[in-house]
DNA sequence: CTGATAATGATAATACAATATCATATTAGC
DNA sequence: GCTAATATGATATTGTATTATCATTATCAG
């Protein structure tokens, strides 16, 4: 049977307070707070824990390694960062008429858009 | 001074051939013909170079490694075929307004779509 | 044609994320 | 509180893509 530890809690908390995607380093990082001495193989377990209970979801990106959100958001997309390689949360705007740009007998079972750019803190800087 | 091979030749025309983006190991099967006996490492170098030198452009893709396309081509995005894992160009059909769904202070350099499913071929299987 | 040297092919080495191992600690049903 | 079983932390191992090594081959300027 599943056991609710404080790293467990500590992590689910970690993703889904962040607001955007993170990496497995970026949850152990968050997650020293709650659970001080967490190390990186429960961080990687418990991610795949959440995963397949449904409580968060995989963000796969080109080149790196994939990112966490909380599950159960509206459909959306991401943009990074170049500076700080931090992966936000774009909310709307979506495809408008892919059908047309689609060969002849292809079928669409889902799209990603990644956005790259600069955030609005390292555009200060 | 930069030599001209038989097998730098055949790589750099398995990818302008394609039509599609191809992988190291594409590149190598698709490079065969030309070059009997072209070693995997071969590929990686010519594709490096390829890459500075501007004929090739990377395709990065999440989850697995990076295919790579004839440079120079219009905007465009690309869709990855679920069943035989290759990836496709696609024209045209681009994203609306991006600007209304951007956090305020966030300046995009760029974007890129991946469209998943299954291509023409596979869907008649 | 010939020599200097860039390029190649086979394979060892590297880099890195993710998983397995295992001794110890923690949880929860009784 | 006690005990069986799950979870953890440290670290070794794996898996995979890419790069380095090195002896040999091929290119091309003179």
């Amino acid at each position: 049977m599943q056991r609710d530890t404080s790293q467990r809690r500590a992590i689910r908390r970690a993703i889904e307070d962040a607001g955007r995607p993170l990496g497995a380093l970026e949850v152990l990082k968050a997650s020293k707070g709650l659970a001080p001495g967490l190390g990186i193989a429960t961080v990687y377990r418990n991610i795949k824990t959440l995963l397949k209970a449904g409580d968060i979801s995989e963000v796969a990106l080109p080149g790196e390694p994939p990112r966490y959100e909380a599950a159960g958001k509206d459909h959306h997309h991401h943009f990074r960062c170049a500076r700080c390689e931090k992966v936000y949360e774009l909310g709307g705007a979506c495809l408008p008429d892919l059908k047309n740009a689609l060969p002849r007998g292809f079928r669409v079972t889902s799209h990603e858009v990644l956005v790259h750019g600069v955030c609005a803190a390292c555009s200060k800087k």
